[in-house]
DNA sequence: TAAAAATACTCCATAGGTATTTTAT
DNA sequence: ATAAAATACCTATGGAGTATTTTTA
């Protein structure tokens, strides 16, 4: 029994398929005519033993088995790429815009970006900083090229890596629970995971709670949670001085984990996207933040 | 202009004939004959646009640009081999013989190894430990298939992924150097690259020295350097409470890199094998131990 | 002289193109 | 009715095989 070999233009096709939602699109930036990519998906799917892309209407959708192919193809193509960068000159001027969620590990992500763009001065990035929901929103836009973003297993469309986290219940040092008050609560505005990550596990609960500080920026949160202004929801990279975790013990509920995502529009970066890629996925590792499966 | 597409047959070929050191016998394993062989390496060849194997002789060996292929080559078959078994049912009862050196990491690798055997009790694997010289030579003579061993930067046939790491000089926590005294090393037996980068630092300064205590086992080391029989060098993972680590202030000559390579035998892995590869790699990239380039 | 790699040449499989049909909005 | 994907058919490229020559130990 042979391991079969998946050929890389077919998993070139079958990304660029996925990524501009489209059999005729994907032909006319991979320089082939549409009855070429059927086959090529047809014979990717031949190979795999398994249907990957669905045809709802006009949408193109991934199955089960698409999904965890395109991980492994974004990756795949991610190697390829960066051999090919290693035997030519560098292609310069690129401009690449970088999405960072306001909502997780900014300061982090942050460093590391900045060190990359001063170590590679040819580099022209534009970084965005927003909210997970809308950074995948301007993704879907074409109005960046990567980004990082919590989200909630859905959207596999630019999914290029994921990470899970368990998030947990924070205050300040000095901060107890007393029983039958409202839980104050430090959140982001609507549309922000850890807010319905703390929501939904209140509502199971039968808890009760209010919002008592929001804002979109996760230095402000920190500081309202140290100053006692409330409880929060944070990661581990995200706990700063003077603030504890809140447990079961401490009457709070589990939450659920977070899932954070790397997505990119692979058919648009070049070598240096890889090298951006390549430190977010350093910067997570290092974390020790463990890959899911 | 368009990023070519490595074919990935094609790099299973190059991989492999790197592997078996021969056109012949690669196209055995491949189920080819010698002039496809030979054709598709030539093909590989002109994509890229460089030489890749060189034939001195009758042997094969890689050019430099070879050498850079064949990380990324081995990297994506890992993947492609990957996503394969993600549709195959798994395969049972495979034997892998796994090496891991005792002069590097052990209490690490060891601890990591046992946790993968144990969520996978249908694996069947056999640890051996020695020196690492020892471990390259036992992966050439084809009696281990994965290797965890310190190199000196060449020996890249089976080289998968490859770290570097600064040591340190090391002694108990009340050591001094006095003046013009012959320094008492403990060192692991001869073949081991952290003696050949002590005593190559010592000669190039003047400084005079002995061999104090000699053992394989690091952790024989490691005891003998908290007690004060002498100093040794270790890197950052290994070190232990009772030691302290020796600068330049101390009198002790800065020390070249150590090369710490993941060795696999690809043609003979499966995923499991990757499996194990895999929590390899984590270990070294949560150790925040940085990949060179 | 014996093994292994490179060349020469032939053949066939198949990938891609053009033309057309099917499907869905 | 229009736009996009699937199917049908044809052609040409190029990859693999067989046979042979070159290389080197």
């Amino acid at each position: 029994m042979r391991n079969p070999n998946l050929p890389t233009d077919l998993l070139r096709t079958f990304v660029t398929v996925v990524e501009v939602e489209g059999f005729t699109r994907a032909a006319d930036i991979l320089g082939r005519t549409q009855p070429a990519i059927t086959l090529q998906v047809q014979r990717l799917e031949r190979i795999v033993g398994h249907k990957l892309i669905l045809r709802v209407g006009k949408e193109v959708s991934l199955t089960e088995q698409g999904e965890s192919l395109a991980v492994y193809a974004r990756q795949i193509l991610r190697l390829n790429d960066l051999a090919i960068a290693h035997f030519e000159p560098p292609t310069k001027g690129t401009l690449l815009r970088v999405g960072l969620p306001v909502d997780y590990a900014v300061d982090l992500l942050q460093k590391r970006l900045t060190k990359v763009i001063k170590q590679n001065p040819s580099l022209n990035i534009e970084v965005r900083c927003d909210l997970s929901k809308n950074l995948l929103a301007l993704l879907h836009k074409n109005e960046i090229d990567i980004a990082v973003a919590l989200f909630e297993g859905d959207d596999q469309q630019f999914l290029f890596q994921h990470w899970q986290e368990g998030p947990t219940w924070v205050g300040s040092n000095d901060f107890n629970l007393q029983k039958n008050t409202i839980i104050p609560l430090v959140v982001h505005p609507h549309g922000c995971v850890y807010r319905d990550r703390m929501t939904t596990a209140l509502k199971l609960t039968g808890l009760q709670w209010q919002i008592a500080f929001s804002s979109p920026g996760i230095g402000a949160l920190q500081k309202a949670v140290r100053d006692g202004l409330g409880v929060s929801c944070l990661t581990e990279p995200t706990l700063k001085q003077g603030i504890r975790s809140l447990t079961i013990s401490d009457g709070f509920p589990p939450l659920e984990p977070l899932h954070i995502g790397l997505f990119a529009r692979q058919a648009q970066i070049g070598p240096e996207g890889y090298k951006i890629i390549d430190q977010i996925e350093q910067t997570f590792l290092k974390q020790s933040i463990q890959r899911p499966t």
